[in-house]
DNA sequence: GATAATACCTAGGAAATTTATAGGGATTAA
DNA sequence: TTAATCCCTATAAATTTCCTAGGTATTATC
């Protein structure tokens, strides 16, 4: 059970993000250069994110990404949820079970599917890029 | 980020040796007929769960494999573990990283290693079976 | 002692997924 | 007009997952 790469840069590139709110949009190369991580993938990933509202960009020269709210109100599961296309552990919480019912093991996945959520969604970016 | 087949077949196996527990051992093509999986796989299953001590088994005609204690007393954390080989989500809470002090994201990691195993070992194979 | 039922071990391959790389298009400030 | 930027999509390399397969060792039962 590991979270991709994906998850893990793309929250590397948020805290980037975070750490210049409020100084305008930062451009793809300057992320890239301070991630360490190909502007090409990493275009990838910023293009999940802004999808999803986290973050929002402007076009053309001078153009570049930044946070559409606060780090104080962006958490870590809000982002690993957009990276990571949910976070369901199990496909059966995603699409429909069939024996939910008779299912065994199904009570266990809702239980640790809510304790990951409510532990990450206790954090904000804020927090993580002051430290702690 | 999900759990592997492993981790839930291998799941529903010890599922399957709780609900006979006390009644001797459960031969492999049992065990394959109710939890529907191939004998030949599940047996690698069944291998990784003996390794870690869960299970034991008796070679010969008409032997099996057994739980090793009384299902209230192993824990859906211990079981995972022992399948999907540590339920580190990341790389860098196994091996040593270089920067845990300098990383952002480490801290979320640790906290919510410990969130999941917290929330697992607090789950007995006993209420798996008789549900809550 | 032979036989049949069982667990044990290891190799490997097909399929899926992940992790990027690459090229070109659209937009816009200067 | 130009150069800097974001946007879109295809695809390739690498890795991992998931499972099949074949053969070996052990042992209760007849």
């Amino acid at each position: 059970m590991k979270l991709s790469s994906k998850g893990r840069y793309g929250l590397k590139a948020m805290c980037e993000l975070a750490k210049h709110y409020g100084e305008g949009a930062l451009s793809l190369p300057f992320i890239a250069e301070e991630t360490a991580l190909s502007e090409k993938y990493l275009e990838q990933l910023l293009s999940v994110l802004k999808k999803d509202n986290l973050i929002d960009a402007t076009r053309g020269a001078s153009g570049g990404y930044f946070l559409t709210r606060s780090p104080e109100e962006i958490s870590v599961g809000e982002i690993l949820r957009s990276l990571e296309n949910g976070l369901e552990i199990v496909d059966c919480l995603s699409g429909d079970c069939q024996n939910k019912s008779t299912c065994h093991t199904y009570g266990v996945w809702t239980k640790l599917y809510r304790e990951i959520n409510k532990c990450l969604d206790g954090i904000s970016l804020k927090e993580l890029v002051e430290g702690e």
